[in-house]
DNA sequence: CTTGACTCCGTACCCGGGTACGGAGCCTAT
DNA sequence: ATAGGCTCCGTACCCGGGTACGGAGTCAAG
């Protein structure tokens, strides 16, 4: 398979491939002489593995030690799930803190008279 | 007020607040013919407004809006904090997700014997 | 009136995750 | 055998949010 196909059936956009061959996320195959890479499907199932770590939250350097790391060491990729999974939580309680805090403050302005705006006054510290 | 002192009583860097005035989020005071820029305590304000604003999850694109915006109109306010909050509330839910496969993965993982990693596999689409 | 700290300004660089461009070479169907 | 489509490769650019650098100018205290 070329790599636009490869391209196609892993949903990514050429370029992606060459930046994840650049990254080390990706092995290049040696290209016969002046002549077109072939990729396997061993390699689209790399750019799968790749996807689906991502949609969990994990980066590609991340993601590159993942691959590194292959089927050996159980508990370095646990260790490194869990370094995700910790700071995952991380943002979802800062998401949390934000969302309350914005509901509070929509709800206000909505119940409001004009000006000063609740929002508005609230960022500037004039509350 | 010098550059340098707003920037240690706003707590950032001096380049950042040259950043902001780049990118038009703070006006810059004239200067006096090749002399040194004064900033005043509203300045100050307008620098804490940004900080609580990102605080809040907003983007300098978005704050730029609501300084312009001024307390004039309530509900373009409002209308920019809605779809912020929509989209910490998207956020939100696509880092639980995340969260979920991850604890179980790390679960399954720590139950497990030896290889093959439950995280690996399931990364691999080989579960 | 000199020294040291600060400011000004333009420009370039950082991170992460890509995307775009363009000329040359290859490959395949007609 | 030639046209069109694809690949190769280097390089540059995008986004957002900054940070760094370096030379020249300014300002205040000793």
């Amino acid at each position: 398979m070329t790599i636009g196909r490869l391209a196609r059936a892993g949903g990514v956009n050429i370029e992606t491939i060459r930046y994840y061959q650049r990254r080390g996320l990706l092995a290049t195959p040696g290209k016969p002489l002046g002549g077109v890479r072939r990729y396997t499907t061993e390699t689209l199932g790399q750019l799968r593995f790749i996807r689906r770590a991502q949609e969990l939250g994990f980066t590609l350097r991340e993601i590159a030690e993942l691959l590194k790391l292959g089927d050996g060491s159980c508990a370095q990729t646990r260790a490194i799930a869990e370094r995700r999974l910790a700071d995952i939580e991380t943002r979802i309680r800062d998401l949390q803190a934000m969302r309350v805090t914005l509901r509070r403050l929509i709800r206000t302005c909505r119940a409001g008279g004009r000006p000063p705006c609740p929002i508005i006054a609230s960022l500037a510290g004039t509350e």
